[in-house]
DNA sequence: AATGAATGAGAATTCATTCAT
DNA sequence: AATGAATGAATTCTCATTCAT
C-alpha cells in the first residue's frame, strides 16, 4: 500500500505496462490482428495474462493504445515536416517519403494499424489517428494554395486521396512484396512522392485541356 | 434428374443458392465480416445452417464467391469502359466515376469487400479480385502513356495509387458519410475524378518545376 | 400402384435393394464404417438418399444385413467344412483355412465386419453373427472331443480362443500388411492353422507337463 | 511461477489433470468411445469444457493418454512377469492370468482399449500399445523356444494368436458376460491361460499325427 | 416409388475475461 | 500487485433422417 509511491514500484508498474504495450505492438507486427491475443501478449511480455487486465481494461483498449502510440508518433514526424522549412512542394514531397521510409521499415504493423481492421473497438482509435495523419496533408495542401503553388481543390478530399494513394502504393495488399533491395524501395518512394505531388500540381488535368483545345 | 429439368425447380435450386448469396452478401453489406456467421447466414436467407453447407463447401468459400461476384463485376464495368470509346483521359475518368457512383450505393459492402479483412482464406479471393480491378486502371494508364497523353511513369506503382487514392476518398474510413444529398456525391465524385487526372496529367510536378526554375 | 405386382417393378425393386447393399458393402470394404454414410451408399449405388430409406428402416439397419449377409456367407462355408469329411483335425484345420483364404481377399471388410465396431446397434448385429461362426468351431471342437481326438476343455471358451487367434492374426491390426506375396500369405495361414490345432490337440500343455514331472 | 511449488498448487493442478483423464477413463470404461465427448469428460470431470483444453490439446490426445496410461500399465504388468522368474511355461502362464484378472475387473474399459476404435487417431495409439503388449508376448515365446520347451515356431505370428486368443475370450464380444461369481471367473482363466499354454506346447499337432501314424 | 434438398441437433474447438489465491 | 487456471459463450461443420414434389 504505501509501496505504491515508491519510485520503485512505480517505476515496475510502468515497467509492466510499458512491456506489454511492446509486447502487444511487437506481436502485430509480426503476424497482424490475426494472431494479437492477449494470452500470446502476456507470454511475450513475460506477465501474466491476468496481468494485462490490471493496466488495460479490455483487449480492445490495449490495442488501440498501441495504435495511438504507432500513429501519433508518425503523425508527429509528418507534422513537423509540414511546419518546417522549404516551399509547399518540397514539405508534402518530405512527409510522403519520411512516412514511406518509416513504413517501409515495418510493413506488417504499418499495413495492420493502417488498413487491417479487425474489432470494431481498435477502428474507432484507427480512424481517429488515420484523421490526424490525414489532416496534416490537409494542412499542407492549404498552405500550397494559399501560397498558389497548389492547384485549387477541395483540400480535404484530396488530402484523403493523397494518402490513399502512398498507403496502398507502400502497404496495401498490392504494393509489391520484394523491398529488400534499397534501390527498389528508393525507386518506389520516389515514384510515389512524385505520384503525390501530381496530386497537387497547378496543371489542369490533361482531359480538361483537351476539351478546351 | 427428371426434375432437373423442369423450370420450377431449377427456379427452386437457384433460388436457395442464391438466397443465400444475398443474404451473406447482405450481412456483409450492414455489418461487415465482424458479424458474417454462417448461422446469420442461414438465419437470414431463411434456411437451416446445414443448408448453406449443401452449397458452399466452407464459409470461407461462400464469402469468397460472394466477393468474386460483387469484385467481378465492378472489375467488368470498369474493363467495358477502359476498353471504350473516348481519349485515355476521358476513359480513366469515366472508369473511376462508375467505380465510384457504385460504390457509394453501397459503402459498406464496398469497403468491406475492399480493405476489411477477416479470414485470411477470404483475404486471398480479395487479392485477385482488388488485383484485377488495379489492372485495369493499369492498362488505361498504359494506353494513356503510348498515346503520349499521360506522362511517363512506372504504370504498375501508379495505377495502384490511382486505386488508393480513390478508394481511400470513396469507402476509406475517412471518406464522407453524409452523402444523402446527391449533389455533394457528385461533387465528390467529380473532385475525385479530376484527383485521378491529375496522378498521370502530362505536366512535371510542381516540386520539380520550381527547382528547375 | 397396380404396378407394385408386376415382375418388373418386382425385379426393380430388388434391384434397387441389392444395388444398395452391394454399395454398402463395397463401401466398408474400402474404408471401413468411417466412410459408410447413407449418402455415400445412396451415391454408389445410383440412388437418391431417400431411396435408401424405403428399403432400409435406418442405415444401422441396412448395414446390419450387409453385416449378416457377408457373415452367414462365412459361416456356411464354415459349417460346410466341419459336417464335411476327415477328422476333426482335418476339419478343424480345413475350417480355418477357408475362413483365413476368404478373409485374406477382403481384409478391409473383414476387418471392419469381424473387429472394427462403431454404431451399436451394427455392433449387436455383428455380436449375433460372429456368435454363429464361433459355434462351428464350438461344433467341431465337440465332434473331437468325443471321438477322443480332441483334449478335454471348455469347447465354448476354447472355440472362442481359436476364433480370436486366427482372427488376430489375420485381420488384427497386428496382422502382417504386406501379403501381396502368396507364399507369404500360405506361410501364414499355415502357421495359424497349426496354432489352432495345437490349442486342441491332445497332449498336455507344457507348463503342466512340468510340474508333474 | 512461484505458486508451482507450492505443494497446494502443485496438488491442485495435478488434480484436474488426472480428474479430466479418469473422468475421460471412466466414461469409456462404461460406454465406450461413443459417449467419450469432450463436454461428457468435462462435466464429469467438474470443469469446463475449455478447461479440458488447456490440459490437452484435441479430444484425440485426451484420448490417446488414456489409453496409453491404462495400456503402458498392463505392458508392464506383463513385462515383469515375463523378464521374471520359472520356467516360460509358468512365465507365459503367469502373464496372460495377470493381464485376465485385471482385464476382468474392468471389461467395458479393456474393450474399448484393446478393440473398439473410433477415431484414426486415437487408433494409432491403440495400435502403439497392443502392439507393445504382443511384443511381450513374443518375447516369452521366444525365450521358450530357445531353452527348448516350445515349438519350434514363428514366434510373432503364434505371439498374435495367443493374444487374441485370450482377449476374444476374455473381453472380446463373445466373452461370457455374468463373471459376478469369482468362482467362473477363475474357471474361465484357468481355462484360457490352458489354452495359450497348449498353443506353445511341444507337442505335435494332433492332425500331423495322425497323418504321420 | 423415387427424388434429393432441407433439416437441425450435436460435436470439437477458441479465447476474452474473471477471480481465488 | 501478480498470478494463471478456469470459465463458457460462440462458432464452424457433419450427417442421419424427413418430406414435398
Amino acid at each position: 500500500m504505501v509501496y505504491r509511491r515508491t519510485p520503485a514500484v512505480v517505476t515496475r508498474l510502468e515497467d509492466n505496462r510499458s512491456r506489454i504495450l511492446a509486447a502487444a505492438r511487437d506481436l502485430v507486427a509480426e503476424g497482424g490482428w490475426q494472431h494479437a491475443h492477449v494470452a500470446s501478449v502476456a507470454r511475450k511480455a513475460g506477465v501474466a495474462t491476468g496481468t494485462v487486465y490490471r493496466y488495460f481494461p479490455s483487449k480492445a483498449e490495449l490495442f488501440a493504445e498501441v495504435l495511438a502510440n504507432v500513429s501519433r508518433r508518425e503523425r508527429d514526424v509528418v507534422a513537423a515536416i509540414v511546419d518546417g522549412e522549404g516551399t509547399p512542394s518540397v514539405r508534402l514531397r518530405g512527409a510522403v517519403e519520411a512516412f514511406a521510409k518509416r513504413a517501409l521499415q515495418g510493413r506488417r504493423l504499418a499495413y495492420a494499424l493502417i488498413a487491417e481492421p479487425c474489432e470494431p473497438e481498435i477502428d474507432r482509435a484507427r480512424l481517429v489517428w488515420r484523421g490526424a495523419l490525414c489532416e496534416e496533408f490537409v494542412r499542407i495542401i492549404e498552405i500550397g494554395q494559399q501560397q498558389g503553388s497548389f492547384r485549387a481543390c477541395d483540400a480535404r478530399i484530396v488530402g484523403t486521396c493523397v494518402v490513399g494513394a502512398f498507403m496502398e502504393a507502400l502497404v496495401g495488399p498490392l504494393a509489391p512484396e520484394d523491398l529488400g533491395d534499397d534501390a527498389v524501395a528508393q525507386a518506389l518512394i520516389r515514384e510515389i512522392s512524385d505520384t503525390c505531388l501530381a496530386i497537387v500540381a497547378l496543371s489542369r488535368p490533361a482531359g480538361r485541356l483537351r476539351r478546351i483545345a
